[in-house]
DNA sequence: AGTTAATAGTACCAACTTGGTACTGATTAC
DNA sequence: GTAATCAGTACCAAGTTGGTACTATTAACT
């Protein structure tokens, strides 16, 4: 199925944790996990990949600890994805292209491109700060042309 | 990664030979495998989940095959997906409510809900018949709001 | 009726990916 | 200097996926 790693649904988790306090406070990786109720071995992986990626900036000691490195509204879901699943491609033709032995030929490839950047720009909509509050419906305007029954789970 | 697998990405382009031709011509396992250069043992199960999913009708015996069961654009790439790679869910919460310990208390789980819908609204608007020929851009109006870079691959 | 061409169904396996843990080293506050 | 904390890497068990093989069933054609 078409599904985020559970790693970066933690990271979002625990990332808005972070933007939930307009405060842009400091929370080490134990304060991380017993507020999301996640293992701590977990969550300190995750937080170093996110530091790493600049997501997170850390401060190392005693009393140290991880804070966001950009404001809530500025790091998107997309941010996040890209962070931890790596870089956002529903095919292998988008992001190793050359693998696809159907490439030169293949109908459907240049479709593919633009289905992927739209799902990216959708959740490259959707900020930190958005989660943590409750997103109004028309989130994203649709053409509704499609009259098939509603599948979605 | 969030990716379809393979076997939908196949399945899409099988379904794609079928849809280009617009006089509902039926075709046997055998030949589509050449048409898509796939091999035939993965193209056989492919064709036979999509029959089982109401998506292809199969005729068997001699001189045999498989059809499209709607036309081309009432078919969707939401529809292959969610018979190939199981129910649309990009998050466990969405799928599978009542195994994730957070639930209960969880902030993100109902915004997960909507962004789930918005993404599959989006590949339920694309039909077969779109896939074979180029889309055109304003695919889905997106509000553009976020100033971040774009990462996409 | 028999032969051939085709799908239906199931079982299987190797390889890859993922969630999760453990351990050692480096840094900083007090 | 000691305790708390992050950094980095290595590791493993379990699940998923791509792909193959085999048998049974159905239908056209002669």
């Amino acid at each position: 199925m078409i599904r985020m790693s559970k790693q970066t649904d933690y990271g979002i988790l625990l990332l808005t944790e972070f933007a939930a306090d307009p405060g842009g406070l400091t929370l080490s990786a134990r304060e991380l996990s017993e507020r999301a109720a996640l293992p701590l071995p977990m969550v300190s992986k995750i937080l170093k990949v996110l530091t790493r990626e600049g997501l997170l900036l850390s401060h190392r000691g005693a009393r140290g600890g991880y804070r966001l490195a950009r404001r809530p509204n500025q790091i998107t879901v997309a941010d996040v994805i890209g962070a931890l699943d790596g870089p956002f491609a529903m095919t292998e033709c988008v992001d190793a292209p050359g693998d696809c032995r159907q490439e030169s030929t293949c109908p459907v490839r240049t479709n593919w491109h633009l289905i992927n950047h739209t799902v990216y720009k959708a959740l490259d909509n959707i900020t930190l700060w958005d989660m943590t509050r409750p997103l109004s419906p028309p989130l994203i305007p649709l053409t509704g042309r499609s009259a098939n029954p509603l599948k979605v789970a």
